[in-house]
DNA sequence: ATGATGATATTTTTT
DNA sequence: ATATCATCAT
């Protein structure tokens, strides 16, 4: 076989990685250096070199979308499907996993997955239950605190509270969630690996069979694993010499959720034979960007050491401009890309990244007033939308009545009858008996009810009587729209004022075409039914926005930038206490998650870089006036070049522009006017935008800078 | 049972 | 500022 189809268009460092003898290697991969890249040649180097069968290797990325990327360009790229081999994220695989084997797994067939959002309504029920205020347990807190366990790998019973009261709370209603879930059949994520891992550690047989048929193991984004998970693969390895992992310490970024970059360390020390390899060499961005973000993130102490390099020449400063305010600073980044597609470029090629998604709506204002297309990536998901998860929540009653969250949720949306009342009595029966909310439902109407409570409950059990003898003899896409039809919630949303009711019919139609795909799209090797569409949809969640207009302006948060590029890159609110955020700054380790995430963002850019800090924000409400975020000081001067700010000679405050000063914006209101504000006190009005409900004044009072107020939303009395 | 008002707490996000 | 959520009144 010849290689030059698969190492050709390699450079040295990266062809040594892909054809190197097997045994254990970790990959250092600076950000550029053709990472993906690179696991994907290996992979079609073990098929077309070592003879490798693609069913006997597992690959780990960490989204759904990466997974469904590095099969594609695999496929590619060798010109073949690649069936049987495994690709999918952690959680996908211990899924797969779990499906295959529920019943050594000791779970119900038709288990169901738990989302952040359903989990967190649990634990609440849960907190409820134990009688627990939830302003001393914040249900938030409660959440983290059993994720981070479960993410270590600890169960609650193995867990000490070390004679600290708070800690033994924890572990409590970690213990009675835990409960409460298994009674119902639901995994939340994290349960899913550590499911998984106690398959494989407890059944020999299995772990056997599964270390038999993967001989190749290979793990993208390895900074971002954590602890049960690397458990999990070095479980899968055995003593066997076949992993293959790639990874950079300079982008883990996700620490606050778990991952341990300290994964890579171990890695080195728990099996001393793995060989190590750098990717220095940047294929992305230009020296000035590269420059810039090397000697940011030699300011963190703790790193495994790698410089990047690049052929390219230095190309153009980073520049950095220091903004008004953050309404200037929105203008700016809109007026930089105007150019930038007065030069030729498209929308599609510059990105917008920061820090929190709060401030995605300064831009998309700015965007939207000079026509702009634009696409918001993150936010909420299409399975993620509230009228999504009730009709989901109906299917997942149907695959298993004793769901008791879905019960919830279904049985008070739409409202039909049943309140809280008729609920509490419920949930009472259900924890004497010891059952399921269906079930207490159903020994209750076998009981004497007040009729007022029995016929609304009575009407509910029938509706899914019904849905259940009809549905065992349809299809998934048939079931699906039979269920929003007869739960009622189309013409639920029809009566919604809040404007938002088409959209959500519009979306209900959506989740029966997308049932109809996925029961199309569907290997013959799984039958598509109920209860994978529902872990698909937990699982996958979707996009966040459906149909994109055409070459849209990227905008998105920092995380959501890691594994992309973009040729003009603007990174905005670089400021303390934003960026760095002023929940990381006192906590020197976070600090440094911090600086590396800065790190991510300098190096999405291929050609120019903007960062951007603004002099005073408005931020939850009132203005702050935040100092230039450290970051800036520790990129080499000789690597920038300060863009001025667009006039900062402070005009003649009390003069506006005689020819429009006449016209009347709104009620009394115009340009010159003095006006009082409940808060501010006296001021002038300086300038105005926008129209109706989005008519804004720029006004000036005394001792502060002038600011924009949204006419409707402001108390604002002309004063002679 | 349901709708309206007022207090509260606001990182990052995929699975 | 705003969205979410709990409590309260109808």
């Amino acid at each position: 076989m010849d290689a030059s189809p698969i190492l050709a268009p390699l450079n040295p460092a990266q062809c040594a990685a892909v054809s190197a003898p097997l045994g254990n290697l970790l990959v250092l991969a600076g950000a550029g250096s053709g990472k993906t890249r690179v696991l994907v040649h290996r992979i079609a180097w073990l098929i077309q070199m070592e003879q490798v069968a693609p069913w006997s290797i597992l690959a780990v990325t960490f989204t759904n979308k990466a997974a469904r990327e590095m099969r594609e360009r695999i496929e590619r790229m060798l010109g073949q499907p690649v069936g049987g081999m495994w690709v999918g994220t952690f959680h996908g695989l211990a899924h797969r996993l779990l499906r295959a084997h529920w019943q050594e797994a000791r779970l119900p067939k038709a288990f169901q997955i738990l989302d952040s959002d359903d989990q967190l309504r649990l634990i609440k029920r849960t907190l409820r239950d134990l009688n627990l205020d939830e302003a001393r347990w914040p249900p938030r807190k409660a959440q983290s605190f059993i994720n981070a366990q479960k993410d270590e790998g600890h169960r609650a019973q193995h867990l000490d509270d070390g004679d600290n009261p708070y800690q033994r709370k924890q572990i409590e209603i970690y213990r009675v969630y835990q409960e409460t879930c298994e009674r119902a059949g639901q995994l939340d994520f994290a349960e899913l690996l550590l499911r998984a891992h106690e398959l494989l550690r407890d059944r020999a047989d299995l772990l056997g069979h599964y270390q038999a048929r993967f001989h190749h193991l290979l793990v993208d984004e390895f900074q971002d694993t954590n602890a049960i998970q690397y458990a999990w693969l070095r479980l899968l390895a055995g003593d066997r010499e076949n992993l293959f992992v790639v990874g950079d310490d300079d982008q883990a970024i996700y620490g606050w959720r778990g991952a341990r970059v300290e994964n890579l360390q171990s890695l080195q020390r728990d099996r001393p034979n793995t060989r190590l390899l750098r990717l220095e060499q940047n294929y992305r961005s230009t020296g000035n960007i590269l420059g810039a973000a090397n000697a940011l993130i030699a300011c963190n102490p703790s790193r495994l050491g790698k410089t990047l390099w690049t052929q390219d020449g230095a190309g153009e400063p980073i520049r950095i401009y220091q903004a008004l305010n953050e309404l200037d600073e929105a203008h700016f980044v809109v007026e930089r890309i105007r150019r930038f597609v007065a030069e030729g470029r498209r929308h599609a090629e510059a990105a917008i990244l920061y820090r929190t998604t709060a401030q995605s709506r300064l831009f998309e204002e700015a965007l939207m007033q000079v026509r702009i297309p634009y696409r918001v990536y993150g936010g909420l998901r299409f399975f993620e939308r509230a009228e999504i998860k009730d009709a989901l929540a109906y299917l997942r009653l149907l695959a298993n009545p004793d769901d008791d969250a879905s019960f919830e949720r279904a049985v008070s949306i739409p409202p039909r009858g049943i309140g809280v009342r008729t609920l509490e009595t419920l949930r009472e029966q259900a924890r004497t008996q010891g059952c399921s909310l269906w079930q207490a439902m159903d020994a209750l109407l076998c009981g004497s009810l007040p009729t007022r409570t029995a016929r609304p409950l009575a009407v509910f059990a029938e509706l899914f009587r019904q849905l259940r003898t009809d549905c065992k003899e349809l299809d998934l896409a048939t079931v699906v729209a039979q269920v929003i039809k007869t739960s009622g919630l189309v013409e639920h949303y029809e009566k919604s004022k809040d404007g938002k009711g088409v959209d959500r019919q519009e979306n209900l139609t959506e989740l029966v075409n997308t049932s109809h795909r996925f029961s199309d799209e569907a290997p013959d090797e799984e039958p598509s039914d109920l209860d994978t569409f529902l872990a698909h949809a937990t699982l996958e969640a979707g996009e966040a926005q459906g149909n994109a207009p055409d070459d849209p302006v990227q905008l998105m948060t920092l995380h959501s930038a890691k594994g992309l590029e973009f040729p003009l890159v603007f990174i905005a609110g670089v400021e303390e206490g934003l960026f760095p955020h002023q929940m990381s700054v006192d906590n020197p380790q976070r600090l440094e998650e911090e600086r590396r995430l800065c790190y991510v963002g300098m190096t999405r850019a291929m050609q120019q870089l903007y960062l951007t800090h603004a002099d005073t924000r408005r931020l939850y409400g009132s203005e702050s006036y935040p100092r230039p975020s450290r970051f800036l000081r520790e990129i080499p001067a000789e690597r920038v070049e300060d863009v001025r700010a667009r006039s900062r000679a402070t005009r003649p405050v009390y003069r506006p522009r005689a020819a429009v000063a006449a016209v009347e914006i709104e009620g009394g209101l115009r340009l010159g006017q003095r006006v009082l504000h409940p808060t501010f006190g006296e001021g002038v009005i300086l300038d105005q935008e926008g129209q109706g409900a989005e008519a804004r004044v720029q006004v000036k009072f005394a001792g502060v800078s002038a600011k924009w107020l949204v006419i409707g939303y402001t108390n604002l009395q002309p004063i002679s």
